[in-house]
DNA sequence: GGGAGCGTTCGGGAAAACCGTATGCTGGCA
DNA sequence: TGCCAGCATACGGTTTTCCCGAACGCTCCC
């Protein structure tokens, strides 16, 4: 509800009526004798109290799930998300290293788009998310991304620009906006250069072995086309990419361990 | 309940009907899909994951606690208890300390005699209690105390068997049972010398002064009454009783940073 | 064999949570 | 200036939860 800026969002979100949200607040503010919003016309903003309240809110859900898990002897579960075009490439490697290390325990893997993935990392429906980004900043690839949180990167993916030996090297063959590589090619070549916007980095790849443009590649997409030949590397001065794990701070101390695990090489 | 060791016990000291704690229990179970009490005909006993859930709910209480402290700005309140010959005598200089170097805390202070300040503290009513003891373990003086219990020693208090200089060494005028003293007594002179039993041990310092026997006292009993001449020290190697603070050991996370300020000289 | 003590089940009543609706409020727009 | 959208909230009714007293089955002890 902090989240949504509003009751009647906060409802919609939590399938109750705006009544009950209101009156459930209302109780709450009572109960601890503090308002914990200001009420605009506009909608609900958070008071200090209410910030207060809401960054410890999360780690007493977290101890209270703990002890859950001590008594019922359940297995701790975390649930890890990644960019489509990770989760085959890059996440195994990822997921194994914290199966050795931690094999008590239950690691569930979704596969989103970047958007959809950061949202359920907000909204605790995932513990943390694997993507691509740049700089020392979450969003530094140039995304909207929520506040509190944190990252650590795991590793990095090399860029590379590929065209046909003999094929043409432009139009630049893009993915759609809002992936990853296509910010990436954003930043790197700018928006004026002659571009072609193909449905994925996939099918560039493919144009791009067909001699119709050059296409910008992330090592785990180069595929063997540039060992058989069937591809060739241009010179290209690009950064490469984090491979970065995001979460959200208020809940890191009941992550701090898995993510440690996940982290170290 | 835990404690209580019944259903219908539990329900008393709860002021609930036993019916009502029965399917409470039975809803907490079924929640957690674990039993957590042992159904024998004479009552209830936790089973493993009962004694589980018993260590952590006061550390999730506590949790709790906290977090309220922290949205309402309100200040953190310790209730220690002590045993009523220490109040006055002890106290003061260990609660002069403590609200010094921890003046954000507010301090209520109980005087009982031991076996309701231990169970005050095994019931959550107190925070900690300062007592008489003696050896490494909380009884060693001679008293059941509750499982689970922690403690640390503040100090020494060293004990004197004193008479009237012309007076009668014997017999041994010793405290009702059950007080510190006394307890120390039966382990220093065994419970087969001559002894005549008083209210308190300062009727007995009072009698021994008149003459009517010795009395074992602690140094803050003695009074003016050894330096004025009054009363003569005897020979004697008693051991020195341990000024003795205890708490549960369950909530020794919340409550470590006031018992540590407590503790420390 | 009967009774005391125990936990649990059952039906009913009170309290709480939730809903749909109605109301008052502010900001933007014609 | 007047109207409407969007917001939080007060109100009456319904469902769920909580608690009770009474009744029941059980075991142990006298």
């Amino acid at each position: 509800m902090a989240a949504s800026g509003s009751v009647t969002a906060a409802a919609n979100s939590l399938g109750l009526a705006p009544a009950s949200v209101s009156e459930q607040v209302r109780r709450l503010e009572a109960g601890l004798g503090v308002s914990l919003f200001e009420r605009t016309p506009r909608g609900m903003r958070l008071t200090e109290p209410g910030t207060a309240l809401l960054a410890r809110a999360q780690g007493l859900l977290d101890h209270a799930d703990e002890v859950r898990r001590a008594v019922t002897g359940a297995r701790r579960r975390v649930r890890i998300g990644a960019l489509e075009m990770l989760a085959a490439a890059k996440l195994p490697a990822v997921i194994r290293r914290l199966a050795e290390r931690r094999p008590d325990l239950d690691v569930s893997v979704e596969s989103h788009t970047r958007q959809p993935l950061l949202e359920a990392v907000a909204g605790g429906r995932l513990d943390a998310a694997l993507l691509l980004d740049l700089g020392d900043r979450v969003g530094g690839l140039g995304f909207d991304r929520p506040a509190g949180m944190d990252h650590v990167d795991l590793g990095e993916v090399r860029l590379s620009l590929v065209a046909a030996p003999g094929g043409d090297r432009e139009p630049l063959l893009v993915s759609p906006p809002g992936c990853s590589i296509r910010l990436a090619a954003d930043q790197v070549f700018g928006t004026q250069v002659p571009r072609r916007e193909l449905t994925s980095i996939t099918t560039a790849r493919e144009w791009s072995r067909q001699g119709l443009g050059a296409a910008l590649l992330p090592d785990f997409a180069l595929g063997t086309e540039v060992d058989s030949g069937a591809l060739v590397e241009l010179d290209l001065e690009a950064p490469a990419l984090a491979l970065r794990l995001v979460w959200m701070r208020e809940r890191e101390p009941s992550l701090r361990d898995v993510l440690y695990a996940m982290s170290t090489a």
